[in-house]
This record gives C-alpha cells, structure tokens and sequence, in this order.
DNA sequence: TATATTTTTTAGTTGTGTCTAAAAAATATT
DNA sequence: AATATTTTTTAGACACAACTAAAAAATATA
C-alpha cells in the first residue's frame, strides 16, 4: 500500500511524463506546489519502492510497476468524477477538488461496484478516457469545434481554456459538458460558427470555436 | 478543519460516552488499539480546541461542539453505508471499513447532495439513525415485525431465533439484513402481515412476523 | 575555458501522531 | 494507615512528509 502522498507524486508524474523521456525534480515541484528538496526525498523513496527510475540530478520517470499505481488512482478519480456529475448532479467544474480527495480511498471492491453502477464508463466528465482495470487507456479522438469539417458532430469534452468569461458564456446559453453538438458550417467573414446544440441553431464565434473540445463519435 | 485523527477521537468519544459522566483514557486506547500515552496527548490537543471536557487522571467528556463535529461525522459515515448498500449492492456486513475512509471526505456540497440522493434516509443499513444536518439524532427503538403499528416502518436488523427453514425463506425471498421493510396491516384471521420490501407488497406469516427484528424511529 | 547561473541534492529542522519507559496519581489490598 | 497495584501522564524517541539553508552538480554565458 501507498501513502496518499506517494500516490500524489506517482499521479503527478503520470501527467507531467507524457510524450517526454525524463521529469525534472522542479516541474514536479511545480505541479505540486512543493519545495524541490521535498521532491528530491520522495523521489528517493519512490525509487527504493521500485515506482520511479530516479537518477540523480537527470531527472525520473515512472516504472512499468509506477504507472499501473498511478493509472489505478486516474481510474478512481475518473469514475468518482463521473459519479458526481451524473449521479449526483454536480457541475462539471466543481468535482475535482472532492474527487482528489476520493481517489484515496483503499477497495478494490468499491471500485469495481461504482464501475458497474455508472454502467462502465470509457470518459469522465471532462472528456477524459477512464483507465480500465488492467491499465489500459483509450487514446482521445478530441478536436476543437474549430477544426470540425462540416456536418461532423460529436460531444462536448473538454473546456481548452476555461477562462471565467467563457464558463460564464457557457452557463447562460446552458451548454455543458456531455452535450451533443453538430457543426453546419464555418462562416468566411469571421470564422464563426454555425452548430445544432439542444435541436437548435445557433452562432458560436471563432473563439469560442476555438476552446471547444469536442469528442467526435467516428472519424 | 480537523485531521483524520483528530475525527476519529471525537467519534470514539461519542460512543463511548453514552449514558456515562465521564470517559477513561483506557477506555479510548482500548477502543482505538492504542497506547494510553497517545490518547493522553489527543485529549490534551483536543481539550485545548474546545472539543473534549479533560480532567486529568479524572477521565473525559465531549463539549458541545465536539459532539457537533461527531455527529457530522457519524452522519458522513451512516449515509455512505447506506448508498454503498443500496446503490452499489454491498453486503451489509461488507461495508463498515469502506465507510471509514469515506467519512474524512471532505465537502459538505458532498454530503448534502448524497443526502438527496439517497432520498433523506433516516436509517441505516445496520439499523442505526442517521443524524440530521442540524446534530439531531433520532432513538432508536427495536422490535419485533409483529409488534409494528400499521404503516411504521423500519430496517431489518435481526433474527430473534434463525431456525435453517426461516433462514432459508429469507433467502429465497432476497430478504437481507439492511432492508427496509413496512407493515401495511396484520391481518385477522391468521395473524400474517402485509408488508412492502423492496417496494413490493407481500405477506408474511406470523411465524415469520414474530421471528424478524426492526429497528425503527421513536416519535 | 573559466565563470556565472540555475537546478538539484544534502543536511538539518519542524509538526503530527504514534510509540516505549519511567514517573506520578488514583485506587485497591492488607 | 501503609503498601501494593492499576491507571494515567510525562518525557523522550521515531517515522513521515513537509520545510529552509547551504553545498554540489549541471547548464549557460562571457
């Protein structure tokens, strides 16, 4: 068993390894508002615990062994998302703080069973895929409403950069995640958009389009 | 804020005090599985907090507000079993340890919502009430199937004498521990009941009537 | 290449919550 | 009442996970 703490890091470094062949002990520092000398002594740990390939002042990256842990907390943070939301009726911006503090809760059992009863999700409320037990991860087929061809739909996944004007936007028109959206076209004059959302039409501007992810139901 | 630790202090507390003037740091170690000199100091760091009433060598109370803070906790504690009984499908008897984690989570956005969506349960699957949002806390009151009012309801608690056939009967019925069950009506004639389980009406002969005990709310 | 700067690690400190061992207080026994 | 026993507290230690300050290594710059 790991500490919360332990998991903290290996989640991290799940997030920050993506697409790079070492982590610096300050980006970890970083994401987790820590001190790098904290890092440096849990990297250490983690190292002895045979989570982490830790070489001195070169950086770490997470063992075969690291990544299923972290991609088991993903898992449990993903479908505790998903429980709020659907099951509970949380806004969509609201669950992460509560769902950091869920994902450490120790049962093999209690997962598998909200699994079951959120009739097993593949994506959290935020558009992102939900890890499957054995540690496999659906890779995302998410682009913004700008970069839609014509006539292709999909659903609302993700917010790229979710500013308070733009949430707020998003509020007053009742869009939320989850929501199914279709372009119809894309304006010449001012790259605004024209989509069905709710079986209606309505006009997005270019930058809205341009925040919007969108999972897109086939290629 | 409290620590975990701190929480589960004043939960012990609570039950312990029950019916007694005061409280025995030998009595809280025993309860915990821990040393009397770590009890020593918690009730030292939580007398200095307004949480515990402490006399030393003299034993301890809860203060108001320390009970306050139990109740919330008993409350978090007593409506996670119950959504992890009735909404995942967890076995009575399962669920305790789950519920001990889950009950340091912290949002009372959280807790108000399962409130809401467990449907304002006032018992859980043990049979135990669960406190209100305010720190009121229903008695509990045990009795037999047969000696229910009509219309009082309550949770299936016990088996007065558990013969294999009545066992049996129960299971083929999916009766469990944990499950709510109303009296409608006893009927004349041959003293059987009319009940609703599992949002079903049936009837149960006396035999049975007399074998099942509920637990159900004092006015 | 030598030096300056940045990054990272080490060494030592702190707070929380546990422990053991010893001292002090309360209670029981003779 | 004096002594023995039990209970409780105090004192000091330890693990954990953070911190600060200083040293060491790596990298950038002149």
């Amino acid at each position: 068993m790991n500490t919360k703490s332990e998991e903290d890091y290996l989640k991290c470094l799940y997030h920050l390894q993506q697409g790079k062949k070492s982590v610096s002990t300050n980006e970890i520092a970083n994401y987790l508002s820590m001190k790098p000398s904290s890092v440096s002594d849990m990297l250490k740990k983690l190292a002895e615990k045979k989570c982490v390939n830790y070489l001195k002042y070169k950086g770490s990256l997470l063992t075969k062994k690291g990544e299923l842990i972290a991609l088991s907390i993903i898992r449990k943070h993903r479908l505790w998302e998903t429980f709020l939301v659907n099951k509970l009726g949380f806004s969509w911006s609201k669950v992460h703080n509560i769902a950091e503090q869920l994902e450490h809760v120790n049962s093999e059992e209690l997962i598998d069973k909200l699994d079951h009863f959120l009739a097993y999700p593949q994506i959290d409320p935020h558009g992102d895929p939900i890890p499957q037990k054995n540690g496999t991860i659906a890779k995302l087929n998410q682009k913004l409403l700008s970069e839609l061809k014509n006539g292709e739909e999909g659903v609302i996944t993700g917010i790229k950069k979710g500013t308070p004007s733009l949430l707020n936007f998003l509020d007053q028109k009742n869009i939320k995640l989850g929501d199914q959206i279709q372009l119809i076209s894309i304006l010449e004059f001012d790259q605004s958009a024209e989509v069905v959302i709710h079986k209606k039409t309505i006009n997005l501007s270019e930058k809205i389009c341009s925040n919007l992810l969108i999972e897109t139901l086939n290629d």
